[in-house]
DNA sequence: GAAGCAATTTAGGCTTACCTAAATAAATTA
DNA sequence: TAATTTATTTAGGTAAGCCTAAATTGCTTC
């Protein structure tokens, strides 16, 4: 009866981790298993199995109780924090040193992000000044894991027409990123906001910049702040 | 009886590759079984396993007879050659750019060469310049896979005392290099041999330089050319 | 309160890349 | 040449991380 110890340092765990963290979100609640299996590309079952390894494994990364779905205990959570920093990291390294275009730093990110030393993130951190926002506006976990508590509002809750500030954008879509910066929507823009219909958004960021109809499915991808 | 295909696209088969185009030498010799075993630090059934799953694939890789050692086809060869400039522009890049000393470059390198895309191998070839030889003195192959021969010849061989230009070091031994660095022993560097007895050499770079004793068991590890 | 449904888990497999132990082939020595 | 040693391969496992198909559970709905 010998407790086999499974190798918790894989980059499966960590995008498991990661997954949980962002599925969660800021009020961590607990995590579905079907909702796990959709964002990682995953059968159900392979979720199921993946958690009751994490789980009992002596380390604790999360806390799963069988059916009512999983949340991150503080160790995953720090973990979840730490890659979100090799990533966010990397990308901002990737597009300010290396010259990617926006919508190509996340995918490179979300593979290096995995097998950079902490000897490579302090480097790529010092070389970049300590910044403390990614290329897409994401504010960058410290080394200790601690984040300010964002104030930006998503595009797809907003009522009424108005201006704002872009504060982010996601960084998943490719193709969606690189038309928001073809239309100067990138973080830290004035964006003049208004709702012709239900269906789209039409957006005008700066001044000489053309309108942008945007439909509203994907207006999570876009999140503001007040303009004051 | 269906023909399963494998996926030679991994880690362990670049390691492979790299490991049979290293032992193989500049003639390209066949590899024996137990010497790709000692150098991947992997059982010898291991390796039988890998090469005739290497020998079997489609794409062949390799030529490999039972018993009779492996060799690098044409295919395996470049992608040999590919990673090794993965490893070599990021040992580069890692010391140039990102202020890693020397000794801590190649492990970085050997993790992160299976990692990095076509685009991050272009953009840092394009912030270095080109370069045409990584820290440790060794030439990095082109795109297309050539790499002009090379000219050096092993400290462990030379006869006589005399002077000579430092072309390379080898970068598997931290330790080592530390040392070698901290007595000015490095590429590029005017080397003066001396060898009082069987077992040591006295190295002495530079003018102000401190000497150095180097047992002749570690003399393959710095390679010199004539100081013409 | 039983039937139906959706979410989740269990059971049984697969692939990759390792391992050890046993078998075999080749080379060396006597 | 026969015996011994060494190198290599075969045979049979293991662990991770995934899969599909078949239970099971918990909740709705009639
Ligand atoms: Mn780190
Ligand atoms: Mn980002
Ligand atoms: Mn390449
Ligand atoms: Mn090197």
């Amino acid at each position: 009866m010998t407790t086999r110890r499974v190798n918790l340092n894989t980059e499966s765990v960590d995008n498991y981790l990661k997954a949980i963290f962002a599925l969660g979100g800021p009020e961590e609640e607990r995590v579905s298993s079907t909702a796990l299996a959709e964002r990682l590309g995953v059968a159900p079952a392979s979720i199921t199995n993946m958690l009751q390894k994490l789980a009992a494994s002596p380390k604790s990364l999360v806390e799963y109780e069988s059916r009512r779905g999983v949340r991150l205990s503080p160790a995953g959570r720090l973990r979840a924090l730490e890659v979100l920093r090799h990533h966010r990291l990397l990308e901002t390294f990737l597009y300010e040193v290396l010259d990617y275009p926006i919508e190509e730093v996340h995918d490179e990110a979300e593979r290096l992000e995995h097998f950079i030393s902490e000897r490579f993130e302090e480097r790529i951190d010092a070389k970049l000044g300590r910044p403390k926002f990614d290329p897409h506006g994401h504010c960058i976990p410290a080394l200790d894991g601690k984040m300010p508590a964002q104030h930006s509002k998503s595009l797809a809750d907003i009522k009424e027409d108005g201006k704002f500030i872009v504060d982010s954008v996601a960084d998943g879509d490719a193709a969606l990123l690189k038309r928001l910066k073809a239309h100067g929507i990138i973080p830290g823009a004035r964006l003049l906001v208004s709702s012709s219909s239900h269906e789209e958004f039409i957006l005008r960021a700066g001044r000489a910049a053309q309108a942008f109809c945007l439909p509203r499915s994907l207006a999570c991808a876009v999140r503001l702040r007040s303009s004051d």
